[in-house]
DNA sequence: ATAAAGATCATT
DNA sequence: ATGATCTTTATG
């Protein structure tokens, strides 16, 4: 399926558009890739788990403020590595998260990173288990996913698209959302992203 | 110096 | 359902 284009500014658009095509690494010299088959977006405008995000990370706005085209890596838990990829214009904080992979190359690798005795459908079946697999740490935070041989994308020309992908709310976000009362105990209208369907799966089985 | 909370994972 | 684990940020 097509490829978007990382500097578009419609970042849910990116993220279902992405399910269904390849992501690869060659890090320390070893290839490893699949096929992209969960995604999640986030939005610097309209969404209050990207906001909360940067206001818990400042250091984090540089990099995604960047023009999209590049990653976005961070820790999460002490040892977890996100795998996001950054999209939009110059000045928007806006990216997709990976959230899974189907493991396509380089599974030896991808063992090894991972350690023994995990069977492969659980090697890269979350955010943390695939950017491990792929030897994506934070040291790699900016580097570009486009016309690069350490991180990129590649579309899948076999794919036949759209009814096999699912939306669904966005995992692991409870604190996206605001209190019922304001700040002097007054109620007001309750806002909350947190089933915003911003979640693309590809449909099992297919 | 201490506290609190994670865009999680593996196991029970 | 629960414990592991530790960085980041805020506060005193």
């Amino acid at each position: 399926m097509q490829l978007p284009f990382f500097t578009d500014s419609d970042v849910v658009n990116i993220a279902r558009s992405l399910v269904g095509n390849f992501v690869f690494s060659s890090v320390g010299g070893s290839l490893t890739g699949g096929m992209i088959t969960e995604t999640e977006a986030y939005c610097g405008e309209r969404d209050l788990a990207m906001q909360k995000h940067l206001l818990r990370r400042p250091s984090s706005v540089t990099t995604l403020k960047k023009k999209g085209g590049i990653a976005y890596i961070y820790t999460v838990y002490g040892y977890h590595s996100m795998f996001n990829i950054v999209t939009n214009e110059v000045g928007y904080t806006d990216s997709v998260l990976i959230r899974a992979i189907s493991p396509t190359v380089g599974l030896d690798i991808m063992q090894e990173r991972r350690g023994s005795n995990i069977a492969v459908r659980n090697l890269c079946s979350g955010p943390a288990k695939l950017s491990q697999a792929l030897g994506l740490t934070p040291a790699l935070n900016g580097e570009p996913v486009v016309n690069n041989n350490t991180i990129w994308i590649e579309s899948n020309a076999e794919f036949n698209a759209a009814e096999s992908i699912i939306s669904a709310p966005r995992i692991g976000i409870d604190y996206a959302k605001e209190d019922k009362k304001d700040d002097k105990g007054k109620p007001r209208p309750a806002r909350d992203d947190t089933s915003l369907p911003w979640r693309f799966t590809l449909k099992q089985g297919v």
